[in-house]
DNA sequence: CTGGATGCAAACGCTTTGCAAATAG
DNA sequence: CTATTTGCAAAGCGTTTGCATCCAG
């Protein structure tokens, strides 16, 4: 999967293995900082723009505009409440058989899929009313 | 499902009726522009805000932070290329029945769900190789 | 009259890019 | 020595917010 990584590359790739959840480039660049790198954030943003290219870190978009990077491969789907954002992880999948229908019906090289579910969490059902 | 609807809310649910595919706010908005509406890009945005949290409208982020807005329950769902961002959409959907056991289970009212493959296109596993 | 809705422009936040310095091979 | 990578700061871009005006009821 990997061609070559730069020190920056694997120094963001075992952070990242370090990890139970996703997190922000932003969080990621902070986290490192702490450690005592001298890493800009420009480093760590094209870091993840190619590990994500060659299939390595998986993405998710959160509705602001804000990415989540993790490891790919790694199953967690969720709730998300429209109101309040908050985000429940689930661990049902029942996509996984359609995946490898789709690698050869498309033609497409499948890495990873994301699967959300979108409405009001049991609290915002309330105040929402 | 719907309250209340201002006139411009209205327009906009009209507008996406009338559309096959997903459409950007900004798109929305020059769209109604050219209509002769005067109607301002904040008021777009808080038009779809508003019909998104009574489950009318969904939204689908884009990984460059933009967002896609469409009437819910329409199911379209999407293989989408890391490399050159292209979006084909699918007819598979193998998540409803989990769809209504979720809204028990974690007493979470979902409004819709969004399912989303990555990887890369068949043109794109060439360039990249 | 009064509260909500609206348009405009400015502000915001995350991400990307230009560029010169540092580094790898 | 050349090509790549890096950090920094500035720019970019979609979205949100402040505010004065407009409009419905």
């Amino acid at each position: 999967m990997a061609i070559r990584l730069t020190r920056n590359q694997e120094r963001i790739l075992q952070a990242l293995q370090g990890l139970e959840q996703a997190i922000s480039a932003q969080d990621l660049h902070s986290s490192l900082r702490q450690t005592g790198s001298r890493i800009g954030l420009a480093t760590v943003y094209r870091a993840l723009e190619a590990l994500k290219l060659d299939g390595t870190v998986q993405v998710r978009t959160l509705s602001n505009g804000e990415s989540l990077y993790s490891l790919a491969h790694e199953d967690r789907h969720h709730l998300t409440c429209l109101r309040c954002g908050d985000s429940l992880p689930i661990e049902e999948c029942p996509v996984h058989d359609l995946e490898s229908h789709l690698n050869d019906s498309h033609h497409f090289r499948i890495f990873y899929h994301t699967l959300e579910f979108f409405g009001l969490c049991a609290k915002c059902q309330i105040v929402s009313g």
